[in-house]
DNA sequence: GGACCTTAGCATCTATATATCCATTATTGT
DNA sequence: ACAATAATGGATATATAGATGCTAAGGTCC
């Protein structure tokens, strides 16, 4: 897979939010079984969403967790950053200190390519369009 | 980083190998040294290269590795499966059995966007891009 | 044939990612 | 106040990725 497994986790948990009526907290526990993730190691992810301020949390009965913007307000940069998961940070394939713009290493232009789109993507896409399913 | 160490390193090592002539051999230690990769791990990814037919190699005094072929010919997802790393398999992000193009889950659209994308580019992307530098 | 070079293969070790368990704390409803 | 509910936090287990070391096997050169 192109995402390792937590980064998907986190995806999918923070889709499975969004389609959910707003105001409505949903258990981790009931999150867990929606989105198919290990449920203990689920509220550590929830944890870091609470952490960033993507994700409210309430404890006690009727608690859960439930997004703390509207859908279009948290891009998929957002979630990833969240858990530590950050696209722009890799900086040179060869990992030459010496590689930039001005002086690229021979993998630069085929790397940027790549990675400049995955950064575009992430960067546009929010959970609104989860919920519009377009 | 986008991609994980070991693909890393691979795509790497390879990159090196399409930039010296074509007929030289090159000795694993110098590939290590040239792409900054420790050098018993690579013996290991090189194996993976000349299992998948990717990469020549040649024991004892003068041996070393060489592209099997042109590196146009040789795409960045060639290297990527060499390696187990296919970014085809990925399937539904909700690892949902029932998720497809005819009932996607919610997240189908905005993934495939992004999967398809790095698909095309690594099947278009050859290593010959690594030796004009374009 | 013998000395030397270089990959191949295996066994192992460490670090990180992933997953689980349990006690604690906060909150709600009665 | 009390009991039930649900997130929080720490400790720990397990799996996988990443890295290393050593010996064997294959090849070159004189």
């Amino acid at each position: 897979m192109l995402l390792n497994q937590t980064v998907e986790y986190a995806l999918r948990a923070m889709a499975c939010l969004a389609e959910v009526d707003e105001g409505e907290a949903v258990r981790a526990s009931d999150l867990a079984d929606l989105a198919s993730i290990p449920h203990h190691y689920l509220s550590k992810i929830m944890r870091r969403m609470v952490v960033a301020g993507l994700v409210e949390s309430r404890r006690g009965h009727g608690g859960g967790f439930q997004l703390s913007r509207p859908p279009e307000q948290i891009r998929f940069i957002d979630i990833f950053r969240a858990i530590s998961f950050d696209p722009t940070t890799g900086g040179c394939v060869f990992g030459r200190g010496e590689c930039d713009l001005d002086n690229p290493c021979s993998l630069h232009p085929a790397w940027s390519e790549i990675s400049e789109t995955f950064l575009v993507w992430s960067t546009q896409t929010t959970l609104a369009r989860v919920r519009s399913g377009g």
